[in-house]
DNA sequence: TGTATTTTTTAACATTTGTAAAAAAATATC
DNA sequence: GATATTTTTTTACAAATGTTAAAAAATACA
């Protein structure tokens, strides 16, 4: 998906106000398994991922616990140096190779300050985030596992081809082991 | 905590600006488990708790599942409703009598067309709504359930004088015996 | 104060999930 | 294509959590 229809997609924008944000982004493109946003650090982009595959990630112990999987059409968001200037806990990397535009968080700041349509862009892009962690949250309050697992894969059907099974377990909450047992029952 | 104090916290409004927001807000009262958020509903209203504890929570079977414990100063958002126009899946009561302020969601949403300074408010409200249900996701992945009972008290030592801990249990997503367990492990 | 009701804890047992290690399968590399 | 490496599954066992039911404690209320 390009970037201007990710803008779109959020919120409607004239062409003008498009155009205001397109001017702040620039395109990067990162090979596979790059980390583009590292743990305790303060970021100064906001990324939309046009291409590719990209996990966010917490290290637990000597593990790694995976938050979420990005595709393309996804923005990605590292919450606390957007919000508060602050350093993320979150680890972002590319499992395949990406395309993405990185949008400086200081110029989008200035850009809310001064024009209405695109402070309301940014208001409908925090609050499609909420919802999208929302229900995040609620899938792991109200659904087992397995459930979770048929969900992710009806969603993203190709994402066996590139993810490999341990990270689906973490990102699920389980061990690999009983991710194994999961996929047994069901076939 | 008062109204006024409750939106300055979330961003720096001149006094203009607030008389706006306070202007379409009407206090009301409700005694204590009354239902104002009701499930499958569209809600026209957002809600400033003044005084009081309410419980946001699901349905699951026969069961109940908290979500969350709101207090003084929290501003509850039925989120499908605020951000979409469509029926929420959460129900909200008053766990004690609760003063509360709403705000006319669709009153709201003119202002944000039409004012900066509220347009950036209601960007600033989503935002540290997304940042609380992250941090609560954060919890639920990271976190043992008896580390997160104790966190719990620690921000809230108030909390066993009202709530039972049928309901505690269920926020921290265990059984209530499981809670026993912990319980008895710490004295 | 005494009784009824609600809430919390305890007990016994079944089920689920995790851990560690080995086997099997799939993938990568030369 | 053969070998090495990585990934996935399987096994056996231990630990944690859930369920059901009963006992104990706390609270409400007449």
């Amino acid at each position: 998906m390009e970037l201007k229809d990710g803008i779109l997609k959020i919120y409607p924008l004239a062409e003008t106000e498009i155009n205001k944000l397109i001017a702040i982004a620039e395109i990067v493109e990162f090979p596979k398994q790059t980390t583009f946003i590292a743990q305790n650090t303060t970021n100064k982009y906001i990324y939309f991922l046009e291409k590719g595959i990209c996990r966010i990630y917490y290290p637990k112990q000597d593990k790694e616990v995976i938050l979420d999987f990005c595709f393309p059409g996804n923005i990605i968001l590292p919450l606390n140096s957007y919000v508060y200037g602050k350093p993320t806990y979150e680890i972002v990397d590319s499992i395949t190779g990406c395309i993405v535009h990185r949008i400086s968080i200081i110029k989008l700041q200035e850009l809310y300050e001064t024009s209405l349509p695109i402070a309301n862009w940014g208001r409908k892009l925090a609050e499609i985030e909420t919802i999208k962690i929302e229900e995040r949250l609620m899938q792991s309050l109200f659904k087992s596992a397995a459930e979770r697992y048929q969900d992710l894969l009806t969603k993203e059907p190709t994402l066996l081809q590139h993810i490999k099974l341990g990270y689906i377990a973490t990102y699920l909450g389980v061990s690999q082991v009983t991710l194994s047992r999961i996929r047994s029952e069901i076939k």
